[in-house]
DNA sequence: GGACGTGGGAGACCAATGACCAACAGATCA
DNA sequence: TGATCTGTTGGTCATTGGTCTCCCACGTCC
């Protein structure tokens, strides 16, 4: 249990030897000849008196906070957020970095934007993870270059920052794939109206597997609508509503299909029997708490906040070059999650 | 735009005066009498080279870090821990100050525990937030006694630190009143089965108000189950099958409200008309996306993350007296959020 | 009796803060 | 009229808690 009023020099007086020899040994230095009573005494004396490194006092001799800045989107509005701070939280903790949290507005001015970084390159933070809340390309603050950098769940206006973002376009692959197999060949996509990455993405990503399936994935049925549940609700009710109806919809997000799930309701349409839903997000206290089930495509925010601060602390220590990386962003992977909303179209 | 190799030292050579000056003009200081010359010359100096101050080394010097930790229990389980980090964050950069934030699980060992409050230790932050996801008791970490700390969501056994907490007693009150008011006369309550404040709080809150409005809250109808939409429904049916079936329910929370949805769906009741359901946590994916819109009550996570933040900080700068405050924890309101689900009981 | 090996210490340094001191002006005093 | 006062302006230097680069003392070996 640290105690703040002791320090080195405490330990080096109780010890008998000098703080020099304290830190040595203290610290395992590789060069330094101690011998192996004088370690003993002073990691004993440390230990009596509850010594506990100061890493302010380290950080300013070392040049190394050892602190990851992290400044995230609208923290309390999706869960998200916290998955991303978790997996960066582990990532980082692992390797003996912890996390400086700023939250920023999504609709945030640049000036304070700017601001929030500066705040965290006074803390002289070794590195920053930039995060926003949804997948799309972002005007990044000028000092974020100053330090290294990455972003997560964004690509750079400039494409300068390294980024790491989920397939969108796989994950729709995915999802429609899992309707092919369940023999479905009038799929629909109920798609966002925004004109984001994850829209054309997933758009391209449904056309592109139903063509390679032999169907005329361009002639698919899309309604587009804004991606919250009362949208999810009239886009289905449009595309049910058409001659060739289709047994199986693939929707922009959980909160669509929630929609859809209402309308099929009061079309008298039971799921996954007369119709078959695959959402997107993974949001699990509407995906997992619908009946049934809905079968959805799980964003990597974990996977995306660890690989960022992995990725970032092997920069911060020389182990990789992010110039490198920030040609490409990295993309990965966005896995089905199968529950009980998919069934084999009604005969 | 803070520039990491100018330091004061660097602004003053440009400036041509000591640091001593440099110091003094940036800081303010009162007592210092600097020609206004002289502080234009170093105001500009110091713009020009980009300076920014070295928030470690003042801290180090002035045994100030300017720091908060919060530690928080799974972050990204729910969306109330993100309330909670936005609240503190907010109400912590008001007054100058930064969050670090470190991650800990439900289930984590009582060591585990320890070390995180350590971390935050070693970096000297300048007092603790501890956050629970939901409202018990806990054996806070030994260690949190040695800086200012409050507890969020959460008191702690012995009793012995500073805690806010929500008003559950008085959430149910207000979701009693509505259906009360709505012209209610058989009410019943889907409760959770675990030993927790909120449960027996709530459920006090629900005869009080009852019996207080000349009905009998002793014999009025409680249903509990695990609090999932699973046992929400499990309970919903049971209740609903009652002779004296009521005609508003209470739900310990919105997920199990969700869970009465369907059983009220199966049953051919609708809601409101035949059925008025009030929830509680407002968790908006569920409450605002269920149909019709759910009734419910808000739990005050960014209000306590906040007055948390808040409280914590002006003990640290002396203007309060934590002890005095840990006698008893502050509670804070939790208001009603009327939505869509409640109206008056069918003739 | 130099070379070498072993065990450990001195002191500069990191970037600030702040108590106290110094230099110089004009003012006051005997 | 020279000496002391006093107010203005700004500088000196120790300090914060470590880290790290030399450097030193003492044996011992050939």
């Amino acid at each position: 249990m640290t105690n703040r009023s002791v320090g080195i020099k405490e330990v080096a007086v109780a010890a008998g030897v000098s703080v020099t020899t304290v830190s040595h040994v203290l610290n395992d230095v590789k060069y330094a000849r101690i011998s192996p009573e004088t370690r003993d005494k002073v990691k004993s004396a440390a230990e009596h008196l509850g010594y506990g490194p100061n890493r302010l006092a380290q950080a300013l001799r070392t040049q190394r906070t050892g602190m990851l800045g992290l400044v995230s989107e609208d923290i309390a509005t999706t869960p998200h957020a916290g998955r991303i701070i978790l997996g960066a939280d582990e990532a980082a903790r692992a390797r003996g970095y912890n996390l400086m949290i700023i939250n920023t507005s999504g609709s945030a001015s640049s000036e304070s934007r700017d601001a929030d970084v500066e705040a965290l390159l006074e803390r002289r933070v070794d590195g920053i993870l930039y995060a926003t809340m949804y997948h799309r390309q972002v005007q990044v603050p000028v000092n974020l270059g100053s330090v290294p950098s990455v972003l997560v769940d964004s690509v750079s206006i400039g494409g300068s920052i390294t980024a790491v973002v989920p397939d969108e376009e796989g994950g729709a692959r995915a999802a429609v794939g899992i309707l092919l197999a369940a023999g479905h060949t009038r799929i629909g996509f109920l798609n966002n109206t925004d004109d984001v990455p994850a829209t054309r993405d997933r758009l391209r990503g449904f056309r592109a597997t139903l063509t390679e399936a032999g169907l005329d994935g361009d002639a698919a049925p899309v309604e587009s609508e804004i991606s919250e549940v009362q949208g999810g609700y009239e886009a289905a009710r449009r595309i049910l509503a058409r001659p060739d109806r289709p047994t199986g919809l693939f929707c922009y997000n959980d909160r669509m299909a929630m929609g859809a799930y209402r309308a099929a309701a009061e079309l008298g349409l039971s799921i996954p029997a007369d119709l078959s839903v695959v959402g997107f997000d993974d949001q699990e206290l509407i995906a997992a708490n619908l009946y049934p089930g809905l079968t959805t495509v799980a964003l990597p925010h974990y996977e995306m906040g660890a690989w960022a601060a992995g990725n970032l602390i092997d920069a911060i220590e020389g182990k990789t070059d992010l110039a490198l990386m920030a040609l490409h962003p990295t993309i990965l992977d966005c896995p089905l999650v199968a529950r009980d909303s998919v069934a084999a179209p009604p005969p």
